[in-house]
DNA sequence: TTTGAAAATGCAACCGATTGTAATTTTAAT
DNA sequence: ATTAAAATTACAATCGGTTGCATTTTCAAA
């Protein structure tokens, strides 16, 4: 007995008028009388009606679902971003799929496919580490299912994309890091293919270029920004082995940052004074380090808030997001003890 | 033309024979012929069929998706938990719907329901921060939805738990505690309506007693273990204040205990040399921190996999996990500079 | 009272997969 | 070649909500 789900067709039955009416009653439709609405609406919460969202589903051919591919959970910057998408995704009705890369390109195409089984009416994604073609999104396109990429973007017919300026932070942070006197400065990111790695790395070099201080590629360190990797031959041992060392580092993710001046301390280097160290997202960790550390503020809620908004009203055909090519948020730069070699 | 689904009737008509032998063929039933099947499976690839899964579902009254609710996503054991969750579902063939209650009860309640409508087969939980009572998952027990709780649990008919012993763990960190000559060791913890706060503040305390040192209220600080709250009256302050200071606190979440490291040491406090700290979960940030802090290691993925396991081989009726009343991992202590004051 | 338009409700088909049971075909034994 | 048993396949109803169109009801104007 108490499995007994309630359908319209029971509510239908007890006010002994048509299913179509119930069904059209629950929705709010103008053709219903007031009066009829009300005594639907009162019996459905009294025997406790839900909707079944498979029925309506099937026929409708829509599912409210909306789903989300993020390269890790694990991350600060994520869980802010799923918690805007999340905040506004249930105001508008909508229900979130989550599920991550873990960073791997197979695991990406994996969830996308799996994304598109379960036939999500729109799509947002940030790349893995190592995606480097985005065929996989394909069907959704050729389905005309929305998709949407945010922070680690690609460029893809009919896709807008969610963003900050990342090369405009590098050049602000580089020059920040120049003007504390530095004039041999690290870079430490990611694989070059992902934009937010490509466009800092393009700010952190111009910013070099504008003050006249020469580039060199040793000066690069590819790394896997991990804080959790093996503890082998690092990003920190190759910034140690650079000759002569280098007086700054700016390091694309606050996380490994935090964990490169540790590693740097044990080496006795001192911070800043011998080298000044900048990170990237303000992730609390910053404040938790020793010395506190400079960083990039990114609006990682508001970038979830954005991004959700956009693929929501585009879904609702109240704006059409394929007319956007990018939205770019705000982003500021935190200055912290990490880069005041000479103080504020 | 390119948004037409090929459904098994598509198939059927292509190789005339019935939907129903289809149907059949795809879930290689064991009634069809051998290369009957073959042919089915070749031609639902080549005209790119997928399962409609709202048919399916709105049939069998199942969804093959299960739900997650945590207390927050931003947080590294969490994190964790649902990648193993994650793995192991995708594994078994079931989806994950994740939300997040943010500490809150309301949100939490709300979630719940959301979860109930879309007619999850089972859930996972981990409790809000100030839930005090559950009876917002009555609807999943009245309807045999079966509920598990982990880490975070409650009591409740017919749910089965999966944790680790923190009475244990919290008796042996504060024992390590006093073995490194710690006479007056607070406590900073979350609200004792949890299971995990409760159960670690007996274990502390059983170890005061059981080593002869006394245990008074005002060494016991509750406070809501977020590095993100603001800064005025809180437990790093209440810790400096107490009198006589204590030589040792057992802070039961890393990241807060960095936090507090941070304040006692700006407030010119020698970690350990004054002040002894342990913390909780072995986070990353644990090695990132200076000291080094002492911790419980917590097996967090593997929480993730025995609780989806659990779960889903219930669903799948391989097992009956009503059987089971709770199920305890293994956790260990590691030992870091932050609470060697004699060494090891 | 009649009438016509507007308002409200009902009918019935449809969405796509599943499954008990009936029908057909195949297989093997007589 | 006959036939019963076994192996395959087909039929048709079902899951619950939605919607175009037909039908009925309401109500005010004639």
């Amino acid at each position: 007995m108490k499995n007994k789900e309630i359908t319209i067709y029971d509510i239908a039955k007890a006010l002994d008028i048509s299913p179509a009416t119930v069904s059209r009653g629950l929705r709010d439709h103008p053709a219903i009388n007031r009066k009829t609405k009300k005594k639907i609406m009162d019996i459905a919460k009294e025997m406790g009606y839900r909707s079944n969202t498979f029925a309506s589903s099937l026929r409708l051919k829509r599912t409210n679902t909306i789903g989300v591919i993020v390269h890790r959970l694990d991350s600060y910057f994520v869980a802010q971003v799923l918690a805007g998408m999340e905040k506004v995704a249930s105001e508008l009705g909508y229900n979130l799929i989550i599920s991550q890369s873990l960073e791997s390109m197979a695991k990406e195409v994996a969830n996308a496919n799996t994304m598109f089984n379960s036939r999500v009416d729109g799509l947002m994604v940030s790349l893995a580490y190592d995606t480097d073609n985005i065929e996989h999104f394909d069907v959704f396109i050729n389905k005309d299912i929305p998709l949407l990429f945010f922070d680690r973007v690609a460029q893809h017919k009919n896709c807008p994309t969610v963003v900050i300026d990342n090369f405009k932070s590098a050049y602000e942070i580089t020059t920040h890091l120049i003007e504390q006197g530095c004039k041999r400065i690290a870079h430490v990111t990611g694989d070059l293919k992902r934009n937010v790695y490509a466009d800092r790395f393009a700010g952190y070099k111009k910013a070099l270029e504008d003050n006249k201080l020469k580039y060199s590629d040793d000066l690069l360190i590819i790394n896997y920004l991990n804080e959790h990797i093996g503890h082998d031959v690092d990003a920190s041992q190759q910034l140690l082995n650079l000759s002569p060392r280098p007086d700054g580092v700016f390091i694309t993710n606050d996380a490994f940052a935090a964990y490169c001046m540790r590693e740097l301390r044990l080496a006795g280097v001192n911070i800043p004074q011998d080298i000044a160290v900048a990170g990237f997202n303000n992730d609390p960790m910053c404040e938790l380090v020793d010395p506190n550390l400079t960083t990039i503020n990114y609006p990682s809620y508001e970038m979830g808030e954005v991004a959700a908004k956009t693929l929501i009203n585009h879904l609702k055909g109240e704006s059409n997001m394929l007319l956007t090519d990018s939205i770019v948020l705000k982003s500021e730069m935190i200055i912290r003890e990490s880069s005041l070699k000479k103080g504020l």
